[in-house]
DNA sequence: ATGTATGCAAAACATTTGCACCTGG
DNA sequence: CCAGGTGCAAATGTTTTGCATACAT
């Protein structure tokens, strides 16, 4: 939370990009999501700082990049223990979860083939219920 | 491997991205890579049919898109059993894997939160053995 | 023939960068 | 004050699309 700890300066921008993205509701936006949200908030601030932005908070561990399906990339706070996705294709809903089966043989696998692991990203794709009916 | 199977003309431009594609030494290639291989055997064929084609071999199952990290989709020729990869971000070199245990675990989140699995993506980066000493 | 596929060039996106101006400490 | 941050516009890189021509069946 503590941008100055980061070793960023504590900007209007990036305070604000940083509240955006610990609204409850939405855990995962794209850079364009953040933008917009902003705006609506009346707040001035240009598209090419909320990528400057999001990318040095990645670099500082604030934030998390993911590359889903779709073209473009999302961010998500890292302000929880580490899970994986699963991605409803319908309806764009985002589940998190975790599993310490799969984590584990994850480093057998990278270990195996001599791999030392600095990052993993498992997604499911599939239907969630409520887009099961159409 | 037929592509009138697969409901496509059987166009010289199709046959030689599908060749392109199941040279044994690659795997996994970018469009442009492809692109570039095509123009390096001297055929004559445009990057626009290239995007098109694999866009196309997609949906048909014959391929299949990977959205690893680097901004660029890769493509990989859909003829072997199912598996998960690592990548090294040392050398960009691509380890293949597969884990029952974890393809049944993943079967068993998706119950537990009614999702009903199309598809899945498991990336492990990571450094490989002939990268780690730099 | 004839409907579909292709190549080219232009368009559409997502993201990055150059630069003059503004701001936090 | 002054290094670093920001907004804007232009540049980049990737993928898509419109259209006239070429090709497979």
């Amino acid at each position: 939370m503590d941008l100055r700890k980061a070793g960023l300066k504590a900007t209007l921008p990036r305070l604000r990009i940083l509240e955006t993205l610990g609204m409850a509701n939405v855990r995962h936006m794209s850079a364009e999501d953040v933008y917009k949200a902003l705006l609506e908030a009346g707040e001035d601030v240009g598209l090419a700082t909320v990528y400057r932005v999001l990318t040095q908070f990645e670099a500082a561990g604030l934030v998390i990049r993911h590359n889903f399906e779709g073209g473009r990339a999302v961010f998500e706070l890292d302000d929880r223990e580490h899970h994986d996705h699963l991605v409803c294709t319908g309806c764009g809903r985002i589940q998190e979860f975790h599993d310490s089966v799969i984590e584990n043989h994850q480093t057998e696998i990278a270990d195996k083939y001599g791999f030392t692991i600095t990052d993993h990203a498992l997604v499911i794709y599939g239907e969630c219920d409520d887009c099961a009916g159409r």
